[in-house]
DNA sequence: CGCAACATTGCACGGACTGCACCTTTCGCG
DNA sequence: CGCGAAAGGTGCAGTCCGTGCAATGTTGCG
């Protein structure tokens, strides 16, 4: 399926290119560190590195953009018996799982290098709302609602969004002590069940 | 209070540039113009483009970070009795209201735009985000509870961008024909029922 | 009026990103 | 095995963005 030297070695040279990003932006900030650099620790002429991301701010953050549309797939897959917020809640619970368990820590060190730039934040934005486009498709789709006129389907899409974000914030702010998939479940308690004020 | 010639007319010219930026954008699309151009229709030298933007993209979108801190202080002046979401509820029907009013046809231009060029939204979504770090705060001191380790007020404020960024697509999905205050308020509705699947 | 503060501008520079042309490597196939 | 086609890697030249600095106007105030 995805075997060839070439594909591989693709992929190798662009996860290298992520790595480097990452960790030389942690060193050195944002502003430190110049795609010569980059390029330079991952072995690979300047030029090249535009072959991989089409800016320096994206292979910072370094998603991919086939990513994005998993999560609309993965919840068009789930049983029509669940009602949209529990086939979500599904859906996170399988990719807060994943991004936990993801090899090396990559998705710690991807937060706390995104936390100290906002405009990194932004780009990570971004990925999201390119995804809850997709989400807000899938959810109109089984609702029978329009994305468009509708606010169901928009609003949906932006709140899982939110939950999902909502969670890796408390799990960076745990330091990555917590549990990824509790505290994403724990938000969509709160949402479920309309937002109360939490008792104190 | 804010007069005084000097004032006015930095107002003014900012005013002219963001005008002319957007313009220029809904026109020739956002590569299709450079800073030079935008300075040159608001009559100032590119270089004091810069003193009053930072980027081109923030020049199109044009929202001042005065205004970013204003939700979340309207949100604190609401009396202690209301509930956080009702509180929200409250500032939100006036900030639709006034973005409605506003001068000029200038926030459906400004949509219009964005919605063309996903950098753009990033950009209005990196605004947004700024606001709810400071709303998450105000609701963290109503609540009791903390930003950090607590995902209440980090997800209410999420999910309250989340509403009226909702609100605003619906909005332009409508051609601007419907009741922005109105759109707004039903996605509140939704949240404030759990976000039960919409009966068909 | 005259001075101090502030805004505008030009200049020069470094870095991001792109189109193009050329070279090297891999792949598919006989 | 080897050859031709396809695709990736690289260098070059160029455009535009964004910034620090220094010079030049403009405004406000005593």
């Amino acid at each position: 399926m995805t075997s060839g030297l070439r594909e591989r070695k693709k992929l190798a040279t662009r996860l290298a290119l992520h790595q480097a990003a990452l960790q030389l932006v942690a060193e050195h900030g944002l502003d430190g560190v110049s795609v010569d650099d980059i390029a330079a620790r991952a072995d690979v002429s300047p030029r090249t590195f535009f072959n991989y991301f089409p800016t320096k701010d994206d292979a910072v953050v370094g998603i991919d953009a086939s990513a994005v549309g998993q999560a609309a797939e993965r919840f068009a897959a789930r049983p029509a018996s669940e009602s949209p917020v529990e086939a979500l809640r599904a859906v996170h619970a399988l990719q807060a799982a994943e991004m936990a368990d993801e090899p090396e820590t990559l998705w710690p060190l991807r937060l706390r290098v995104i936390d100290e730039h906002p405009v990194l934040l932004a780009r990570l934005h971004a990925v999201f709302a390119s995804a809850e486009r997709a989400l807000a498709e899938a959810i109109a789709a089984r609702t029978g609602t329009t994305v468009g006129p509708d606010v169901y389907p928009t609003l949906l899409a932006a709140v899982s969004g939110a939950a999902l974000r909502c969670g890796l914030h408390a799990w960076l702010a745990s330091d990555f002590t917590a549990s990824l998939p509790a505290l994403v479940d724990e938000a969509w308690d709160v949402l479920a069940a309309g937002l109360p004020a939490p008792r104190r």
